[in-house]
RNA sequence: GGGCGAAUAGCUCAGUUGGCUAGAGCGCCUCCCUUACAAGGAGGAGGUCACAGGUUCGAGUCCUGUUUCGCCCA
């Protein structure tokens, strides 16, 4: 069975995916003896596509599982979509206005089956992109918020806290957008730094020449004033407080009222006080009992509240009230002025604080035990640092807004009494008043915040309220890897939910991964453009060279630069693997493992050392993958396998299997083996190809690599001698290439050798081991020993324990060599006083500990040597020293 | 305004409680189509670790300040 010349990603990774899918591999068994290990994907929004970021979630979630899979635990990934309100309600809109129509049009059942369809249309392209991707969810568990599970759970949820006292409704200012016609949460209000003005206006003093001037970035809002306000302390306006003031353009009176809130230095230190469109003057009002004007309607267009200004846009409000206090000359000047203004986070529109009668929850008790479990380390973070920013708006919260004016999600499960207004809030839709008994009962219109339902996801996914074998089984979940960006969105609403209705922490830790961006250090985001669609890379590189590509590239920084450069690098590790398998498979044909006793066999150095670099791999990659350094063991195991193994151990062995050796056995064995665990290893960072090879081995302990059990370090395997003698024949083969480079011999050219040596040991070594010598620096005579002579004219390197020379016919460049020794020279000799002047201090023997000492006592022992090793040489080419 | 993060080779980044003659990949230069792989092999050049102080026997690493950039919150 001949492999093609090189790896082609397609078609193997589906019918890969096709098998382990047949399999059932991605099923998590609930009657499983094996400890679990579970994860909740954090869903996607249902109509949207999957970009970068998401590939990065998932890749980093799935090599986790597989790992986790593949090392004896029950794992688990429930997979699943998020209806995501708002920005799927938006979309739908988007293409009934191409219709010419809108939602009202429809009417809300009818919109409702729209997005539906459009659900069924594209939902399942989420499904499609993960299995592509390679993700090995359970499918079989796969859940929707709007599910009628997950609805029941959303109802059950809303009902308990209402009766608890958490929910209520009430009469509050909140951010609204005026195109989504909505309100939103102050989360999802942006704030962005914009070039504005500040106006001065002047405000007339009722029965008296004075008058007050008050600045306003937001000059169309007075028209809603009911008062100004002043500091207490400000001498400027003592005597004005108590008096009122005629607000222009109205002519309504308005008190002059002192309010510690104000800030002196601002302005002119008069503030107009807007309750009806201001957070901070609404604050004011409160304290103070002043009346409340709303003068927009809920496109902010404006009411009749506005007088004359009415059915008027907002910002066009603004231009004509400028204008006309301009004319009666009121406004007194316009600075610059940069302004911080909220835009909906989703549509981008500028948000308006307005007064709306809208759900609560109650969130400070909520959130104690939530800052609790994090504070004490029953839910770790990782990067630890988001800790604080957990921290502080947790300690900081307000009530969250939970209603919301779309047509699109959970139905708030309400419903109001036309007879007595009273409300009744019920699991089941009731059919009369719960106050007043009349049958005159509407549910209310609104529809929860999306982040409601997914702040139930890890528990709601496993069937709570019920008591399910999964929420027995597989919660809490083992990880949660998602965003930084949605920390206070989702993972703390999902702690104080699990916490309330599970009594336990949903998730034991949290790893944040980076933002994806690209090569420019753009965010990869749809809307500018920046999204690249990952698929598109699917067909010429594969979908392993992604996943290797973000593995690589994922550290604990807050971005995550990805270049189509660095896919191509990754499909070159790919291709090496691939080959380096072909390779092995042509040199084991004869190998059968039934003939092989390992106890019998005769191991030559470099077996012993690849199996020592094995198993060196093997710690690593464990490591980082347990703290999530994730480009620490892609990088390791890059490395080991193209370096160790390609470069150093399958070059060394060709001439023992190909000569048919007698180790040649133990050569073949160590091979497979290597194959084999690192086969295992890159599994869950490369699940295609690797398990796509594993099909192909001689012998393998698993049907699949996918479960096959991960490789454990083994203390056999660990040779400290082997590395040690290995590395001081890789550097003496390095310098006779080196030279040899330098002086363009050509590659086919054999060379005479002389290493001048006084360690016995090394001698040893070299003449046992005269082949690598041979095959790898193509060495046709090696002389070694102390009694090896300098030869004056030829090239050499220098070691402490050797020198390396290589008597070339033709000329060499004498005045090259020396600058280069010299060079080396240099550099030896700066080191040497750095460590003369540290072992001469008093303060560094004392205080430094005795390991590092001893350190810089051998390393004080081979510089000097190396350098007086330098200098005969240099004499020797006739350099003065 | 407050907080967080970043600044290391031409580029992208590693560098784990201070012990480093500072690493990798890509790119660049030289040589080579040697029967696993030219998506390859061998070798090479390239860095005052942003700046200024400080702590320490010892600082890329810790502290303070400055500059530049990014993110979050108000």
């Amino acid at each position: 069975m001949e492999l093609p010349k090189s790896y082609d990603p397609k078609g193997v990774e589906d019918s890969r995916y096709q098998v382990w899918l047949g399999k059932r591999y991605f099923h998590g068994d609930v009657n499983s003896k094996r400890e679990p290990f579970s994860v909740v994907i954090p869903p996607p929004n249902v109509t949207g596509e999957l970009h970068f970021g998401h590939a990065l979630v998932n890749t980093l979630q799935d090599i986790m599982i597989r790992y986790k899979r593949m090392d004896g635990y029950e794992a688990c990934w429930l997979p699943g979509t998020d209806h995501a309100g708002i920005a799927t309600q938006n979309v739908v809109e988007r293409e009934l206005r191409k219709e010419g129509l809108t939602r009202q049009d429809l009417g809300r059942e009818k919109f409702i089956e729209r997005v539906w369809a459009w659900k069924e249309k594209y939902g399942n392209r989420i499904r499609v992109q993960l299995q592509s991707l390679g993700c090995s969810c359970d499918w079989e568990r796969e859940r929707f918020t709007l599910d009628d599970g997950l609805s029941k759970a959303v109802i059950e949820v809303f009902v308990r806290l209402y009766e608890e006292g958490f929910i209520y409704q009430g009469e509050r200012l909140i951010n609204w957008c005026p195109r989504c016609h909505t309100a939103l949460s102050d989360i999802e209000v942006n704030h962005e730094e914009k070039e504005s003005a500040l106006y001065y206006i002047q405000y007339p003093v009722k029965d008296s020449n004075e008058s007050l001037v008050i600045a306003t970035t937001r000059p169309e809002t007075m028209l809603a004033d009911t008062s100004v306000a002043v500091h207490p302390k400000d001498k400027r306006y003592k005597k004005l407080i108590g008096k009122h003031v005629v607000l222009p353009l109205t002519g309504r009176l308005i008190p002059i009222i002192a309010d510690d809130a104000v800030d002196q230095e601002f302005g002119t230190g008069a503030l107009k006080v807007t309750p009806g469109h201001d957070f901070a003057d609404f604050d004011i009002a409160q304290r103070h009992q002043l009346e409340i004007i709303n003068i927009y309607n809920p496109d902010c267009t404006t009411n009749e509240n506005a007088g004359i200004y009415k059915n008027t846009d907002r910002f066009e409000v603004r231009k004509r009230v400028l204008s006309d206090l301009q004319a009666q000359g009121l406004l007194i000047k316009e600075e610059p002025y940069r302004q911080s203004v909220g835009h909906c986070q989703r549509c981008h529109t500028v948000v308006e604080p307005l007064l709306s009668k809208q759900w609560f929850v109650k969130m400070r008790d909520l959130a104690k035990p939530a800052i609790q479990v994090v504070r004490n380390g029953e839910i770790e973070f990782v990067p630890e640092r988001w800790q604080k920013i957990y921290f502080d708006w947790m300690e900081n919260i307000k009530d969250w807004c939970i209603s919301r004016q779309l047509w699109w999600g959970h139905r708030i499960p309400a419903w109001r009494c036309d007879d007595c207004g009273g409300i009744t809030v019920s699991r089941e839709a009731p059919k009369r008043c719960s106050k007043c008994n009349s049958s005159k009962i509407q549910q209310d219109e609104d529809v929860l915040d999306t982040w409601f339902s997914s702040g139930l996801w890890p528990f709601s996914i496993m069937g709570w309220p019920q008591e399910t074998p999964e929420l027995k089984n597989f919660f809490p979940t083992s990880l949660l890897v998602t965003g930084p960006d949605i920390i206070f969105f989702w993972v703390a609403r999902m702690i104080f939910f699990g916490l309330h209705f599970v009594g336990e922490i949903p998730f034991k830790r949290v790893l944040f991964n980076p933002i994806v961006k690209d090569d420019q250090g753009r965010r990869m985001s749809k809307s500018l453009g920046t999204g690249v669609d990952f698929l598109e890379l699917k067909d010429e590189f594969g979908m392993d060279s992604v996943r290797f590509t973000l593995a690589s590239s994922m550290t604990k920084g807050q971005d995550l630069k990805l270049s189509v450069q660095d896919v191509e690098g990754a499909r070159k590790f790919l291709n090496k693997i691939w080959n380096a398998t072909r390779f092995a498979l042509m040199n084991l044909e004869d190998y059968d493992p039934k003939c092989i006793d390992p106890e019998k066999l005769e191991f030559e150095l470099e077996d012993r050392w690849m199996l020592s670099r094995l198993n060196h791999a093997i710690k690593v990659v464990r490591d980082s993958f347990e703290s999530f350094d994730f480009n620490i063991a892609a990088t390791a195991l890059y490395e080991f396998f193209w370096h160790d193994l390609c470069d150093w151990y399958l070059e060394l062995i060709k001439s023992r299997i190909t000569r048919g050796e007698p180790s040649k056995a133990a050569a073949q064995y160590v091979l497979q083996l290597t194959l084999r665990e690192s086969l295992k290893l890159l599994h869950p960072i490369i699940p295609f190809l690797t398990d796509e090879l594993w099909q192909k081995l001689p012998e393998t302990d698993a049907e699949s690599a996918m479960i096959a059990p991960f490789p454990t370090t083994q203390k056999r395997w660990a040779n400290e001698d082997a590395e040690h003698e290995m590395g001081i024949l890789q550097e003496l083969i390095g310098a006779i290439r080196t030279i040899r480079s330098e002086l363009n011999v050509p590659p086919n050219k054999q060379t005479h050798v002389h290493i001048q040596t006084e360690n016995a040991q090394i001698e040893k070594l070299c003449k046992m081991h005269k082949s690598f010598f041979t095959e790898l620096a193509r060495v046709e005579q090696l002389e070694i020993g102390a009694h090896v002579k300098r030869p004056d004219k030829a090239p050499r390197k220098v070691f402490d324990y050797a020198e390396v020379f290589v008597p070339v016919e033709g000329l060499i460049d004498v005045d090259q060599m020396t600058a280069s020794l010299s060079k080396e020279r240099q550099a030896v000799l700066r080191e040497l006083q750095n460590i003369e002047s540290r072992l001469g201090s008093t303060e560094f023997l004392k205080k430094a500990p005795a390991e590092i000492v001893e350190r810089e006592r051998d390393k004080l022992k081979d510089l000097t040597l190396k350098a007086e090793r330098l200098n005969d040489n240099l004499e020797l080419l006739g350099a003065n020293s």
